[in-house]
DNA sequence: ATGAAAGCGCTAACAC
DNA sequence: GTGTTAGCGCTTTCAT
C-alpha cells in the first residue's frame, strides 16, 4: 500500500492536521513552525508520500477532469484528423491548468447520466450532439457543466454552452465560389444516415439559402438524400441537363463521390467540380484534392474547454455560446465552368 | 448536491448497508427481501441517486480508469495520425471493458510519479519512453502497471511492460526494397533532437545490419544526423558521387527531405529514392507520395491496452512483452535507379 | 434478512 | 502553533 499522510505524520511526531496543513496549506494559512515544517517534509520525501488523490477529491468535490465524449467513436471514419485537432486544442487549455482529460467508454445515452454524475467529472466536452428532445432531457438533467461542440445553439437547452461553426456561412462560401467559378446548376448532397444531424441540416439550409440570395432557381431535384456509399451517383450521372457541381455536407461523402466519378468516367474537376466540408489534412489525400469549407476544429476545441472551465468557476452558459466562421480551401476539385462549343 | 445512498436509506425506511447490498450486490449475496430490495429500486430511481464513484473507489480501490502519457504532446507534429490511431487501438480494448482513458497533462518527470501514484490510475500507457537511468528509476517506483509503447524492450526495467514494433526488421524491408530496385549507395538519416530516442537509435541499428548483411560496404557518411529543418541536405546535395537513396528514421523527415530535394531541383524519384518510417496516411499527402515502412499503430496500442488489462489482474510483464513486425508500403517516392549512359 | 459500525485518506473548523 | 474531531459517500464485516 501506498504511504499515507497517518504515516507522515507519526513518523514526524506530528498530528496528521499539521502534516495536511504543511503539505497542502495555502501561502497564507500556514501556522507551522519552520523547524517542524521543514521535517514534516522532509519525512515526507524519504517516505515517498504521494496524497491520494481520491479522498482528497471526495473531500474537496474538486477533481481536475474534464470528460470528453466522442459520439460514434469507433471508427475513425469521421475523418481522422477530427478526434486529433480537438483533442489537441482542448488539451492545451486544459493542461497548463492541470486537468486532465478523460474519454468517456459510455456512449449510451441510456446510462450516460450515471457516469456524467458520477462525481469524478468537473465538466464535460461533448461533440456532435444530436438535437432531439431525449438529448434535451439529459442537457436539463446533467449535474455538471456541459459545452457542446459541433452542435448548433439549442433555444432549449440554456444549461449548456454551444461551440459551432457557422455551417450555413460555409456553405455560402463554397456557393460562392462555385458561382464565381460560372456554375449556376449546383447540387447538395448529404448521407441518409446523417441528415437528421445539427450539422448536416444547417448545411442543407445554408445551400438553400446561399442559392436564393445569388437568384438562382431553388428546386427540389438540387438536393439529394444518398445512401452511405453514395450509390445514387450513378443513376444522376446519366441523367440529362445534369448539374456542373456538387457540394457534399462531408469530407468523407467528397470523397466518395470523386471515387465514383472516377469510376464512372467523369473528370474532375473539368467536367465536375465538387466540394466537401471539415477540411482536415484528409482533403490533401484525396485524387484530385478535395476543395473544401473548413471548420477550425483545434480552435473551437480550445474555446470549449476555455468555456468548461468558465462554467465550472460558476459563470452563466448563456452568453459563452460561440460560432466561429468558415473559411473555404481552394483545392484541385474545384474549375471553371466549361463553355459549350 | 447529488443524492446521496443515506438519502435512498431513509426514504425507503431502510439502512444504508441494505441500499448498497440492492443496488451493487454481487448476484449471489443478495439476501434481502424481494419487497424492499423494490422499494429501494423505486426510490433510488424517483431521486435520481447515482452512486459516487469517487467514494466507491477511495474504499475499493478500484477506479476503471487508466491513463495514457503522451510525451510531446503539444504539437501533432509526431504525424497527426499516430494520437488518434493509438487512442483508437486502446480504446477498442479498454472501453468493452468499462474502462475510462484519461490523457495526464503531466510530462514533466519530475512529479510524474505524484500523478501515477495517487490513486486514481490502475495502471498507465506510456508512450515514447526514453531509455535513461532516470526513466528507469520512474519504472522502478512506480507504484501502477506501465506498459511502455513505442518504446524497445528494456533489459533492466522488469515491473513493466514493452510494446513495440520491428524498429530493424522495417528498416531492412526499407534496405531491401531499394537494393531490388538496384540502389548500392544508401543515406540513413535521422534527427539530431530525436537521435538518441530508442526508436532512432533501433533504426540506425538496423540500418548498418541491413546494409552489411547484404556485404554492401557501410562507411560513416553513410548515416548522418541532420537538424530539424535538414539543412544540411543542401551542402550534402552538392557532394560529388552522392548517394542515390535515403532511408529517413521518420515519416516527418522524409517529407522534409522531399522538400528540400524540390527546392534544390532534384527529381524524387528519378534522381533519388525516399523512404520514411511510421506510414500514416501522412505519407499519402506529400508530393511524391512517400514510401514508408509501417508499424500497426492501433494493433501496438491494443495489445498495450491488453496488456495493462493482464497486469492490473496481477499478471507479471515479464512474457507479455511484445515486437509487432513492420511491413513496407511503397508510394511513389521510390524508383529503378536509373543506369548511367 | 437487516442494521450498526468501522473505516478508505484526506481537509478544515474549531479547540487549546 | 498544534491537535482533536467531524465528516466526504461508500462498502463490508459482524452482530442480531
Amino acid at each position: 500500500m501506498a504511504t499515507t499522510i497517518r504515516e507522515v505524520a507519526d513518523k514526524a511526531g506530528v498530528s496528521i492536521a499539521t502534516v495536511s496543513k504543511v503539505l497542502h496549506g495555502r501561502a497564507g494559512n500556514i501556522r507551522v513552525s519552520t523547524e517542524k515544517a521543514e521535517i514534516i517534509r522532509q519525512v515526507a520525501k524519504e517516505l515517498q508520500y504521494r496524497p491520494n488523490a481520491l479522498a482528497r477529491q471526495l473531500r474537496s468535490s474538486r477533481t481536475h477532469n474534464v470528460g470528453l465524449i466522442f459520439e460514434n467513436f469507433n471508427g475513425i471514419s469521421d475523418g481522422p484528423l477530427y478526434y486529433t485537432n480537438l483533442l489537441d486544442g482542448a488539451a492545451r487549455v486544459l493542461f497548463p491548468q492541470h486537468y486532465r482529460i478523460t474519454i468517456l467508454p459510455e456512449i449510451d445515452h441510456a446510462n450516460i447520466l450515471g457516469s456524467l454524475g458520477d462525481g469524478q467529472l468537473e465538466g464535460v466536452i461533448w461533440c456532435k450532439l444530436a438535437r432531439t428532445p431525449e438529448v434535451l432531457k439529459l442537457i436539463h438533467e446533467c449535474p455538471i457543466p456541459i459545452v457542446a461542440m459541433n452542435t448548433p445553439p439549442y433555444p432549449g437547452a440554456t444549461e449548456a454552452a454551444f461551440v459551432s461553426c457557422d455551417n450555413e456561412g460555409g456553405i455560402d462560401l463554397a456557393v460562392q465560389h462555385l458561382c464565381e467559378l460560372g456554375h449556376r446548376r449546383i447540387l447538395f448532397v448529404r448521407e441518409e444516415e446523417e441528415a437528421l444531424t445539427p450539422d448536416s441540416m444547417a448545411r442543407l439550409k445554408g445551400f438553400e439559402n446561399a442559392i436564393r440570395r445569388r437568384g438562382l432557381r431553388f428546386e427540389l431535384q438540387d438536393i439529394a438524400t444518398w445512401n452511405w456509399d453514395l450509390d445514387q451517383f450513378d443513376t444522376w450521372v446519366e441523367s440529362k441537363d445534369r448539374h456542373t457541381a456538387i457540394i457534399a455536407w462531408s469530407e468523407r461523402a467528397g470523397a466518395q463521390i470523386l471515387k465514383r466519378a472516377a469510376l464512372a468516367g467523369v473528370s474532375v474537376p473539368n467536367d465536375l467540380s465538387v466540394i466537401g466540408f471539415d477540411s482536415t489534412q484528409f482533403c490533401e489525400t484525396t485524387k484530385p484534392r478535395l476543395t473544401a469549407v473548413r471548420q477550425p476544429i483545434a480552435e473551437m476545441a480550445g474555446h470549449a474547454a476555455k468555456t468548461l472551465l468558465a462554467m465550472i468557476s460558476g459563470e452563466s452558459p448563456q452568453q459563452l455560446s460561440f460560432t466561429f466562421p468558415c473559411t473555404l480551401d481552394v483545392r484541385d476539385s474545384t474549375a471553371p465552368l466549361k463553355v459549350e462549343a
